[in-house]
DNA sequence: AATGTTTTTGCGTATTTATGCAGTATTAAA
DNA sequence: TTTAATACTGCATAAATACGCAAAAACATT
């Protein structure tokens, strides 16, 4: 077996389990532990994913969750304020996971009257605490980390529904890649949401603007708004433009 | 279990709890209190928990270890450690809502592999804390203040499920009526849970025993089991044992 | 095909890391 | 103050890793 042809058995290990153990991939490989020492050493330079004593580790695997919230929250706050223009009376909004959703839903003017739809459970849990909003939630086997339904069944049900909004909280955008994330199955989820929404609009912080991650969500023309922090003339912000969305 | 993970996993629980116990964690991870000491050290010194005497606390939330605030009533864990044992390995077990069912997720061995089924976020988010079990989530429209999925799609669905266990935190039950509830919407899930399960369980702390609520959610006969954290000998419960139900 | 070069791999050995245990010291709760 | 729980120290052990080296494989060049 080509060292390629490993590398990508260890990235599929990864993208499913989120961990491998080099003693596991030893014996399945049928190489040494070395090797695979080698191997994913290498992963990691690449930044594939992450190496830690005794295997490695999925990217997307972090802890510093509540660290996270704190630091950009003024930045996810003026986010928020922005998105919440686009949401009125009576419409059926799509909401993924996600911390800038979370300020977004906090920041809803109580007298709000609309119905809200979410895979995500931190999500659903945020919109509870409104007085008028219905919540649905789409449900089915739920992700741990993610904390998030997944499976065909969501997909399926997602296509059955009609929404004047998706907002995405979203980990990379990229005008030539487009949405990118790191989970297959949370991105199964994504992109049956998009096709499900008349807009979808993207949350993002400017950090993750002009990041790639692994897998792709959706193209850049298929986002039709892009939220950020910042202002829209911002020179960050002309290629999105450009590229033909509606920035704001 | 690498190292990583488990510091994951504490994080985790700091994010959601603001606090661990060394013991609690040395136990769910199967791991030696030392080492978990020497990962609290390790995450100290990282900054992001603060290390104390006999656990950890909450970088942002400063609350002393021993406070009830977070953990909950001792009544209900020892409800929680008996209704456990009757959860085996590869059981498909429906979970309620309610505080009781939370203390005994909580109380679940860390290596046990179900799968639990469930309308209530609350008991969504409690189980994707543990890190073998699988969790499928009934979603529909959510109800607010039960912060549970409702209607006549969960009905159905669950009357596609054949499931081994139905644990059911109880707010009232009593030999004549029942268990009982005050929502009509509440009540029809319930319902419909029961019968889905092989055996119903009810968990409920002795206050709650012989008291009655407006509206049937089953009659006596329907349940198979019956756990308070009372004596199984206990004066309160010999009506229960005389209707036919199991005590435990 | 023959040759030289580079890359990849496995092995032995030394080193580091992770973990548990026992005994003692310390802390905090009753 | 007493007592039980928790922490610390040093040590033992096993697992994982780093390093140098040599064989093997892959590749390039003639």
């Amino acid at each position: 077996m080509l060292k390629r042809e490993r590398h990508a058995y260890i990235m599929h290990e990864i993208d499913i389990h989120n961990k491998v153990l080099s003693s596991d991939l030893s014996i399945q490989l049928t190489v040494s532990e070395d090797t695979i020492r080698r191997d994913l050493q290498e992963l990691d330079e690449k930044g594939n994913l992450t190496k830690v004593h005794g295997g490695a580790l999925s990217k997307s695997f972090h802890f510093t969750l509540r660290n996270n919230i704190v630091y950009s929250q003024p930045e996810k706050r003026i986010i928020a304020q922005k998105a919440r223009e686009l949401i009125q009376d009576g419409m059926l909004v799509l909401l993924s996971g996600g911390t800038t959703i979370i300020e977004l839903i906090k920041s809803l003017p109580p007298e709000l009257n609309a119905t809200f739809i979410t895979v995500s459970i931190p999500t659903a849990l945020e919109l509870l605490d409104h007085p008028n909003i219905e919540v649905i939630f789409i449900g089915n086997k739920l992700l741990k980390n993610a904390q998030m339904s997944v499976g065909a069944e969501v997909v399926l049900r997602l296509a059955e529904i009609q929404c004047d909004l998706c907002f995405l909280g979203t980990n990379s955008i990229d005008v030539d890649h487009g949405i990118t994330d790191l989970e297959l199955e949370v991105i199964e989820v994504k992109k049956a949401m998009i096709r499900s929404a008349k807009k979808t609009v993207s949350l993002s912080i400017s950090k993750k603007l002009n990041t790639v991650q692994r897998m792709v969500v959706c193209k850049i023309e298929e986002v039709d708004i892009l939220i950020t922090e910042l202002d829209p003339g911002d020179e960050l912000l002309k290629t999105f433009k450009k590229a033909g969305i509606e920035i704001l």
